[in-house]
Formats: structure tokens, C-alpha cells, sequence
RNA sequence: GUCCCCGUAGCUCAGAGGAUAGAGCGCGGGACUUCUAAUCCCGGCGUCGCAGGUUCGAAUCCUGCCGGGGACACCA
């Protein structure tokens, strides 16, 4: 069942297709073009159909738009057709018959804007942050974007599995590994090196895990001059490190459907099969002692490696065993969002699934740009490799969650932000998180003073008391929500989620200063307070795809 | 050098091929005896980076150029 909103598009759809009978055209439905107009004051729908007609009716676009207008059948939510400009016909929706979503949404608040399952299954992975450290900022700007994108396509009907894919095997954990012997050697009163090893991180959080590891286990020295050692150690220090930043997530609202274990995938030998695979379609080839595939066979920039000459594979050779994987569960869809630094890496990902036999359609890559953090105006710096980088932690414990997620969540993710801590903190009218949960607390404040004044109101709902011009904007608001969702949706940009709870926040704040509720006359006070509430759960739905809150009280 | 993203108001950014290109911030005025002033109202002279092209119509699509950012390992 489609929104009231969209449903007045198809109508109006349908009626300039009668129109466009009587005036002997044949269009096809999908053809007619009904859109948002760009500009308010332009009527709810608008079609550019005359224009398009100019070839086959004669006439200018301004004369054919008052033929078509004129042919227009009589439907009951059209309160008005308008020629307007160089030719567009706009449409009014009548305000009446939208008034229909405020019962509709209080009716039912939780499925409001909510579409029924629609039986397709999707795969989103995103953060799978390396378990060597803790989760940076943007690792941050990641969790946030992706669990609203997963929130999204929920509300948009999809059964979403969100997934973290944990790199615990390969060098990087043997690397850490390698600093945790160092960092052990240091805790029986070695001196660190001067030059620490190539790839091998001297930061501090490993001489802490270092002293854990030295608690609970009797033998560690054993283990300082022991090279062998240093996978386990690291697949020790890895799992604590991402029991931590689970706990990081979770702080910040995020919580994963499945953690799934790259050393699991590498048990299991998938990694050999995806090799073998390849072999037998005849993709790859020797040079220089590597096993080379041929990737520019599908459109990327170069042939790579996949089996080095030390026999290993490289990084793609698993996680292109994850993605079969992942197809292999039956996702209809499977979506990655990757971090700034794999860049490189999306066009080898889909030349060796192409070259796996998979559609390009299925896999979606998106990329998560980086963060710049500013402080003052100035940005703070957060290098990972000068080892002054910012942690979600530290950002989590400067910011509030709400704030955090809102001004992650605002931006599309293909570009870099800057992330204004100074503004975050604003608890006044600079932060539209704070704008817009002010609304909210607003409608919350007049609904306990009615309901604690008018228990029993016996007064019905008629809706043909909201003429007010920020009444019937608030009606659209409400009824838009629906399309919103499944517009953002089918974008992958909860962005449009944040522009649209700014867009309802003002109307209603406008709404709230020129309007009074309690004092009316009974029949107005209830329109208002039905009203209000649509109004409510249309903002709190929306706020529930960002993850953000909306307190009764400020 | 190749590839990706981005150039729109002083700043941060919206903009579904359409009408006179919009918001917020900042700046200047004004508004609470009232259901929360974390609010509202008024104030906008922009080469939509530049040049071509497609189109009835381009900030939007295509090509080239200029500027900014990022990615281009037998690391992950």
C-alpha cells in the first residue's frame, strides 16, 4: 500500500493520462512525469508534460498545459490545477483528504512510514576496522552512516543483516604480535628499541594489553625471544582489542548482527578455493615468482597479485572468499562501506567478483571519506602512524552520542567532512540536533498538560479546522515522510532524513509561536492536538533512522 | 602519470533536466504576563570554477581544461 503522498502522485499520474486520451496521445504511465516542484508556492505535484508534447500537439507548451489542465478529470484530492510559468501544470493536493495521515500515524505510530517487508535480503558491512587499535573517528563516521543506512532500508521494508568483518588473520596481527613481545621485553626491564621494526606499531595501548597478557598468563617469559609466538600473541591481543571496540559501538549505538572472522574463512580454506577458481577460468598467471591476475581483463587499471612468491596470499584473495560467502548466504543485495584507505581497492574488488562470475549490479561499494576534526577553527591533528590520532572514545567522551551520530549521518559519505567540536558541543540554536529535538520536547510539554487537563476529551478530530497555511505545511510534512524514507532509501543517503526533520522542525516551531492549542475553542484545540501528534511520530520515526533521540524534556 | 570524489552566498552546505538558484550560521534590527526564548519574525546584487556540446530548457547530463582532496604495495 502506498503513502497518501505517493498515492496522490499516482492518481494525478493516472488523470493526466485520461487527460492525454482525450487529447488523443498515447503515453504509457511511467512516461508522465510527476514531480516535487522546486520551489514552494509551486502547487505539491508539478508535471513538465507540455514540453514534451511540443512534437506531437500542436501549440506552445503554455497552451497545450491549459489543454491538458482543461481535460483533467474531476478527482477528489485535487483541490487545484494551476498553468503556471513557461508551461508546467501544478497540482494542489487537497488538504482534507491528506488530513487522513494524521489518524493514520497516530493510529498507528510505530509503522508509520514504515513499508511492509518486501521479502529482499540485504548484506551491509561496514567499520570492520582492523583489530590492531582502537576505532578512530572515522571508524566513527562509519558506524553512524551505516547503521542509519541499515535503519533505512529497514523502515524501507529490506531484512537487513549488519555485518563487521574482522581481519584476525594475516601480517597486521602478527605485527601486533610482534609489539607485544617488544612490549613484554619491556616489562622484564628491556629497553625498547630504538628503531622499531617495519609495519610495527610503538603504541601505548599494547604495552597495556601487554600487562593484562603478563597477569593471566604464568609462562609470558617464555615467550619475549620466541619469533613462533608472535600469531598467537597477536590473535590474543586482537580479540581484546575487538571486544573493545564492540563496546566502543555499543556506546555509540551500534550493535552488529555477526562479527565475522577472516581467520574462520581462512580455516575453512576458502581462500584456496577462490584461487583455484580463478585457475580454472584460466585468470592467472606467473611473473616475477607471484601468481598475477588478470584484472584488467575487467576494467581495472592493472593486473595484482594474488599469491605472492613467499607463497601467501594477498589481502584480496579472503575477502574476495568473504564475498562469495556472502553471496552464497542468498543476499539479494550486498552493500560494503569501506573506509578513505581502500580507495584503490574497490575496483580490484569488483574486477576479481566479475571475474568470480558475479553481477556488478549485486555488489555495492560505497566509500566513507575521512574526517577532519576542528577545534577553534583549526584542525586536530589525528594521524594514525604519528600516533596522536583521535579514538571514537575520546570523541564519544567530548561529544554526546546524539550530536555525534547527527553530524555524521548529515553529510554524504562520498566526501570529506570536516567535524566542527566546538558546534557539536553548542547546546543552542547554531546545532539543529538540539533545534530539532526542541520540537520535540515542545510537543511533549503540550501533550501532558492536555492530557493531564483533558483526560477524556469528548470532543471528535475534524480535520477541516486546520486551514492555518503552517497547519496544512505540517500535514504535507507528515504525509511526505513515507516517501522520504523510501526515497533516501533507494539513494543510500539517510542524509535526506536530516533535511527533512530541519524542514518539520521549523514548520512546527513557526507553527508553535503563532498558534496557541490549549486556549482554543474545544473543536480547534483537538484538530491541533491530533495534529501535534502526527507530527510528533513522524519526527520520531525519522529520528529513529538516524539513531538519534528525542527526549521528552530539555 | 592513471583512477575516484569535490568546486554553488563571507562560512558550512542543500538543490528529483525545469519557473525568479535555496537553507543554516555569521552580521543588523525586532518579539515572552502565554502550551519550554535551545524559539519566532524582518533584512540576500551569487561570473552555480572556466570553455564547448546535448536539450524547448543545464548548477544538474557529455567532453576538455583549471583548482582542491584522496587512492594507486608481492600491507591489510
Amino acid at each position: 500500500m502506498d503513502s497518501l503522498w505517493e498515492q496522490a502522485r499516482l492518481e494525478i499520474r493516472a488523470g493526466l493520462q485520461v487527460a492525454l486520451t482525450s487529447l488523443s496521445v498515447d503515453m504509457a504511465l511511467e512516461r508522465i512525469e510527476v514531480t516535487p516542484p522546486t520551489e514552494e508556492g509551486h502547487g505539491d505535484w508539478v508535471t513538465n508534460l507540455a514540453f514534451r508534447l511540443t512534437k506531437r500537439l500542436a501549440g506552445s507548451p503554455p497552451n497545450i498545459a491549459a489543454r491538458l489542465a482543461e481535460h483533467f478529470p474531476q478527482l477528489p484530492l485535487v483541490q487545484r490545477i494551476e498553468v503556471a510559468g513557461p508551461g508546467f501544470i501544478n497540482f494542489w493536493v487537497d488538504s482534507q483528504w491528506l488530513a487522513q495521515v494524521l489518524v493514520e500515524a497516530v493510529n498507528n505510530p510505530q509503522g508509520f512510514g514504515r513499508r511492509p517487508p518486501i521479502g529482499e535480503r540485504v548484506l551491509l558491512e561496514f567499520v570492520s576496522a582492523n583489530p590492531t587499535g582502537p576505532l578512530v573517528v572515522v571508524n566513527g563516521r562509519a558506524a553512524a552512516w551505516g547503521d542509519s543506512l541499515a535503519r533505512l532500508l529497514t523502515m524501507a521494508g529490506y531484512s537487513v543483516d549488519r555485518e563487521f568483518y574482522v581481519n584476525d588473520a594475516g601480517m597486521q596481527v602478527v605485527k601486533l604480535g610482534q609489539a607485544m613481545a617488544i612490549r613484554l621485553d619491556e616489562l622484564r626491564g628491556s629497553p625498547l628499541p630504538e628503531v622499531w621494526p617495519e609495519g610495527v606499531y610503538p603504541a601505548e595501548y599494547v604495552r597495556d594489553l601487554a600487562q593484562a597478557y603478563a597477569a593471566s598468563h604464568s609462562q609470558w617469559e617464555a615467550l619475549v625471544e620466541d619469533v613462533t609466538a608472535w600469531p598467537e600473541l597477536g590473535a590474543w591481543a586482537a580479540e581484546i582489542l575487538r571486544a573493545q571496540q564492540e563496546k566502543e559501538l555499543e556506546r555509540f549505538g551500534v550493535r552488529f548482527d555477526r562479527w565475522f572472522s577472516e581467520k574462520s574463512l581462512r580455516d575453512a580454506k576458502r581462500p584456496d578455493a577462490v584461487v583455484q577458481q580463478l585457475e580454472s577460468l584460466d585468470l592467472l598467471y606467473d611473473q616475477e615468482g607471484a601468481r598475477w591476475f588478470r584484472s584488467t581483463q575487467f576494467g581495472d587499471q592493472k593486473d595484482y597479485v594474488v599469491v605472492k612468491s613467499d607463497g601467501g596470499y594477498t589481502y584480496i584473495v579472503p575477502d574476495a572468499a568473504y564475498h562469495v560467502e556472502k553471496f552464497q548466504r542468498g543476499y539479494d543485495h550486498v552493500i560494503d562501506l569501506l573506509g578513505p584507505d581502500h580507495h584503490g581497492h574497490l575496483s580490484r574488488m569488483r574486477a576479481i567478483m566479475a571475474g568470480l562470475g558475479y553481477r556488478a549490479e549485486t555488489l555495492e561499494i560505497l566509500i566513507i571519506q575521512m574526517v577532519r576534526l576542528l577545534r577553534g577553527g583549526q584542525p586536530v591533528k589525528m594521524s594514525k602512524r604519528g600516533g596522536t590520532f583521535v579514538t571514537l572514545a575520546e570523541l564519544m567522551d567530548e561529544v554526546e552520542v546524539d550530536p555525534a551520530r547527527w553530524f555524521f549521518v548529515e553529510r554524504s559519505s562520498d566526501t570529506p567532512m570536516d567535524f566542527d567540536l566546538d558546534l557539536a558541543q553548542l547546546k543552542t540554536q547554531e546545532n539543529p540536533v538540539y533545534y530539532v529535538q526542541y520540537a520535540g520536547a515542545r510537543i511533549h510539554s503540550i501533550l501532558q498538560t492536555y492530557e493531564a487537563r483533558f483526560a477524556e476529551d469528548p470532543e471528535p478530530f475534524d480535520s477541516l479546522k486546520l486551514v492555518e497555511p503552517l497547519e496544512q505545511a505540517l500535514i504535507r510534512d507528515v504525509a511526505k515522510m513515507p516517501s522520504v524514507i523510501l526515497r533516501a532509501a533507494e539513494q543510500r543517503a539517510p542524509q535526506a532524513l536530516c533535511r527533512y526533520l530541519t524542514e518539520i522542525a521549523t514548520h512546527f516551531h513557526a507553527f508553535y509561536r503563532q498558534h496557541r492549542i490549549m486556549e482554543e475553542a474545544p473543536s480547534l484545540r483537538r484538530a491541533r492536538i491530533e495534529l501535534i501528534r502526527a507530527v510528533l511520530i513522524a519526527l520520531s520515526q525519522a529520528m529513529e533512522v538516524i539513531g538519534v533521540s528525542v527526549p521528552e524534556r530539555m
